[in-house]
DNA sequence: TATGAGATCAACT
DNA sequence: GTTGATCTCATAC
């Protein structure tokens, strides 16, 4: 039977919670699949939303781990990030893309689109397919409409610089799934360099 | 394959 | 007024 992840999970450096939420399950109403890509985001890092301090957009940041951020980005997306380590250190990882297994149908709606690949490839697809909004900022992760479940050990991980950011861009902080063809963007050990 | 514009909100200068 | 943890569609090479 496929464990719960629950608060104590979060409540570790915000590194180790990435790595091994890679071939975890993430279902929101019913409807995700094996998460294949995140990445990290740490208070002390000048990225990540929490560095300059508490704002009312990431209040939820500060709070316990377990618990979902969510935020809008670029004005028309919704992103969701799991809040990590302790009350107060402000650091959590951003879920940037699913296998989908869970619901397909329901997200192909949502979607509009046919290529199971895109659905998820993506946070603010991951949000879209999924119906996760603003509205959803700040529920804990271990109980509905949110269920996070262990994937299998020892799943191959790859890691790399994270995408889309200007600030501390070069830090390898992007962790995914190695071979996955539901990423964003392939990591550069997929392309054998 | 690659680059560019538009959508549109919160935070910061 | 500008920028950003984005995506889609259009046009160009």
């Amino acid at each position: 039977m496929p464990r719960p992840l629950r608060s104590p999970f979060f409540a570790r450096d915000v590194h180790a919670v990435a790595r091994d939420l890679i071939g975890a399950t993430f279902l929101f109403k019913g409807v995700g699949g094996r998460i294949v890509e995140v990445e990290a985001y740490h208070h002390t890092d000048p990225a990540a939303h929490s560095y300059n301090g508490r704002t009312p957009r990431n209040a939820v940041m500060f709070g316990p781990p377990g618990y979902a951020y969510v935020y809008r980005s670029y004005g028309i997306h919704w992103c969701v990030n799991f809040v990590c380590e302790g009350e107060g250190s402000a650091s959590a990882v951003l879920i940037r893309a699913i296998e989908p297994t869970e619901g397909i149908a329901a997200m192909r709606r949502r979607r509009r689109l046919k290529d199971e690949r895109l659905l998820c490839a993506g946070p603010g697809r991951v949000c879209q397919a999924l119906g996760i909004t603003g509205a959803h900022n700040g529920l804990a992760l271990d109980t509905p409409p949110f269920a996070l479940m262990a994937g299998e050990e020892d799943v191959p991980v790859a890691i790399g610089p994270r995408i889309g950011i200007t600030k501390a861009a070069d830090l390898p902080w992007r962790y995914g799934l190695k071979g996955s063809l539901f990423v964003s963007k392939p990591f550069r050990t997929q392309a054998g360099r």
